[in-house]
DNA sequence: GAGTCGCAGTCGTGGCATGG
DNA sequence: CCATGCCACGACTGCGACTC
């Protein structure tokens, strides 16, 4: 659920009229002033002294990294999923400082403004950032999960929350997930989906956000019936470029679109040639042959007694069972 | 030619019912 | 308990017609 700048500032700094540095004019005077220190109470409880800082374009990369717990899911950030901040960067650069705190000495970790950051990296911006020492994690995961509430996560970063809170018995089971949630059983249903999709799948697609329920549904069933062989051919297959880029049709909407008739194509041509191109092989001539394909056997005997065949479903039942 | 408007198509959501 | 399908509704997008 999207909320307003203004609530946002309340429930990071309990005081809202604190952060006056954070205006485009008053961001620049204080970096070029370099003594920017601000001193807010983070969800209202412990009051801390957030720091102005300037990291140069160069140095974002090295210097910076996201907080680990932070839902958002880093490898999402391509140049169409920050396509409504890139435009602006791109011309005025960062409009509004993140928010981090200091880790390993002179290292900051973003707590507020992944986003950012990487629009940063892309367009080889500066990044204006507040950081504090003595930050704890749980505040730091108050103002990650805050900052995330502005702009709302993807399925399947709702997913993998859903999932660490059922990890962490939070919650029962789907029904209560659904309720502390706000959403339907349905949505918790699908986000799960999501969240058992491997990130090399739905990074084939421009921007994950465009993903609903159908999609993750159906690309749930299709990479779920292929076997561990067939996965592995996908795989080399999204490795070589991310599939969006193939795609020649303008709008997110209709590239999500494309990308998922071409994962179903794949799909089909992975699952039809299966059974028919493997030949038998022979394995005692005239009496046994077999064919193998993936993780499928199939075996064929003939002039087998009743002995032979139990000592085999014997062998075979105290193999696999 | 550029801008605006309305329409159709697509896909999203939540709610509900149903079946395994 | 959970997954799935259906339904109604809403948002978004692209396209074509129209106007200036």
């Amino acid at each position: 659920m999207a909320i307003k700048t203004s609530e946002l500032n309340a429930l990071l700094f309990g005081k809202a009229d604190k952060r006056r540095a954070t205006t485009v004019l008053e961001a620049q005077k204080a970096v070029s002033e370099k003594a920017a220190v601000i001193e807010l109470a983070v969800a209202g409880e412990q009051t801390v002294e957030f720091q102005l800082i300037c990291v140069s374009a160069g140095e974002v990369v090295s210097r910076t990294s996201v907080f680990i717990e932070n839902a958002r899911e880093q490898s999402f950030l391509n140049e169409f999923a920050l396509s409504d901040i890139l435009v602006t960067f791109r011309e005025h650069g960062q409009q509004y400082p993140a928010v981090g705190r200091w880790v390993d000495g002179d290292k900051i970790e973003v707590l507020d403004g992944s986003r950012r950051r990487m629009a940063c990296i892309f367009t080889k911006k500066d990044f204006l950032i507040y950081v504090a020492s003595g930050i704890n994690s749980k505040h730091a995961k108050f103002l990650s999960d805050v900052a995330n509430a502005h702009k709302p996560l993807s399925l399947f970063e709702r997913g993998k929350e859903m999932q660490a809170m059922l990890h962490r018995k939070e919650v029962l089971d789907q029904k209560e997930l659904a309720k502390v949630c706000l959403c339907s059983e349905a949505l918790v249903s699908g986000a799960l989906k999501a969240a058992a999709l491997p990130l090399q799948l739905l990074q084939a697609y421009p921007s994950v956000d465009e993903l609903g329920r159908p999609t993750i549904v159906k690309l749930h069933r299709l990479f779920f019936s292929l076997s561990d062989d067939e996965k592995s051919q996908l795989f080399t297959k999204l490795e070589q470029e991310p599939l969006w880029e193939t795609v020649d049709l303008q709008g997110v909407s209709r590239i999500t679109r494309k990308v998922t008739i071409n994962i179903e194509q794949w799909h089909a041509s992975l699952k039809s040639p299966v059974e028919h191109t493997t030949s038998a092989v022979d394995l005692v001539k005239g009496r046994a042959n077999y064919r193998h394909k993936g993780d499928y056997l199939s075996i064929n005997l003939k002039k087998v007694s009743d002995v032979d065949v139990q000592a085999i479903l014997d062998f075979i039942q105290a193999q696999l069972a």
